[in-house]
DNA sequence: CCAATAGTGTCTGTTAGACAATATACA
DNA sequence: TGTATATTGTCTAACAGACACTATTGG
């Protein structure tokens, strides 16, 4: 059957979509391009990724968190496998397949991301619907938009969002944080009762102060998984 | 920063878990490895798959197809990108990462992969839990469990059970189908109410006579997509 | 009529959606 | 007191879970 070891290896890579978000709008990180006459795509923004070091990457994972941690300066922020894509066409030096992840940052994170002294120019760039304004390097427009879409649909049903915010917070700026994801408002009191009866968050002994009530604050109770819930919140109906 | 070509390339398959279902029970097609001196796991069974043919295949998913084509004859079942599993040691051959999608095959289908003949020997094997009783080649055992994973965790809350069934059955025969997924009886009428106001069944102008009470017969409206429940059916509770 | 399976009626519990009402800060 | 935001009360709708009941076939 395989006359295995012969077959021409496709090149592989891989990428990392790093979320984050402002109080205004979803975010992403992306680095340039060299600039180099043997390098695809020169200058362009593009996902941070790039080769397996089969030396040093133990799987691929350990690769994402390699990339993550050379971009970012960021150990272990929430990480999720996103796909593969993998063609022809999508890098001019040939066949070439990447493994993609998403990782999610927190107010914390993302400071500490822009005072990384990185080897490659990096910036945020706000995300719009499913895309960001400039044209990506390779297919990375549509692994962003993947990204994305996943990040969005387990709005509904998880507690991802709660990865995009700071080490202690308000439900007003939680829920805020969901509408900003979902585009779309959500009713207070139905957000509250959920958020509480679960086992999401924990109250801090602080409260945040400001020209109003006072709100209490509240911290993650398990800063890895996310939960899940089995109903979805949508806000007002889909149709 | 990438001094790109010269990196090692890892070796990159595709592998298919291929799932259908008998009346009482999960099955996955699995074939024999190959017993040459060259080759790892001579002789154990493994998932269908293999190298990417950068000749044939246009993209992952194509490579995919073209497998489960070889292997079963058949051209166009479900199937979705299950993840990718790269490491150093899972391949004695060297650093290696697969790509892996999982299928899910009708009553039609499977007779039809039963006849194909196969360059390879195949076998239909019953699921436990989740995993076969057989050590299974590379970490095929970890993808197969990912896999049976993947869906039964959807059983709750999408329609992918329709896809294991013969394209007519009545709706007594699809919660048997859920009940073997789930490994666990559900309620009748919840579950009659849940499929019939869902626009995912239309009925067929036959009834399946027995011993008793002809049954309606239904077929899937959209033979390709999946729809999702906005809420799980559980059975019991989960505690 | 009996056995067996198909299919329905109806009540309860949970939780999201809507929206009004109340609470507590600072200025 | 007024303004702003936090927090709660309450009613409704949708739908799963439980379980009893009726329907329709062959033997």
């Amino acid at each position: 059957m395989s006359r295995n070891l012969t077959f021409p290896r496709p090149l592989t890579t891989v990428d990392v979509v790093i979320l984050s978000a402002t109080t205004n709008a979803l975010e992403v990180l992306l680095v340039r391009r060299p600039d180099a006459a043997d390098e695809p795509y020169p200058k362009m923004w593009a996902l941070p990724g790039g080769f397996i070091d089969t030396a040093k990457d133990a799987d691929l994972e350990a690769c994402a968190l390699r990339k993550l941690k050379e971009k970012t300066g960021v150990q272990a922020p929430y990480l999720e496998q996103l796909g593969s894509w993998g063609n022809a066409k999508r890098d001019p030096r040939g066949w070439s397949a990447t493994h993609a992840y998403f990782a999610l940052m927190g107010a914390e994170d993302r400071s500490r991301a822009n005072d990384h002294p990185g080897s490659q120019e990096a910036q945020w760039f706000k995300v719009e619907e499913d895309r960001v304004k400039e044209r990506l390097a390779f297919d990375h427009g549509e692994i962003l938009k993947a990204a994305v879409q996943r990040l969005r649909s387990k709005v509904a049903y998880t507690s991802l969002p709660a990865f995009l915010m700071p080490s202690e917070f308000t439900l007003s700026e939680f829920q805020k944080m969901h509408e900003v994801l979902l585009g779309r408002t959500l009713e207070k009191k139905a957000f509250r009762t959920r958020v509480l009866t679960s086992e999401l968050l924990e109250e801090v002994p602080r409260k945040k102060e400001g020209a109003n009530r006072p709100a209490q604050l509240y911290r993650l109770k398990n800063k890895r998984r996310p939960i899940f819930f089995n109903r979805p919140i949508t806000g007002s109906a889909i149709d």
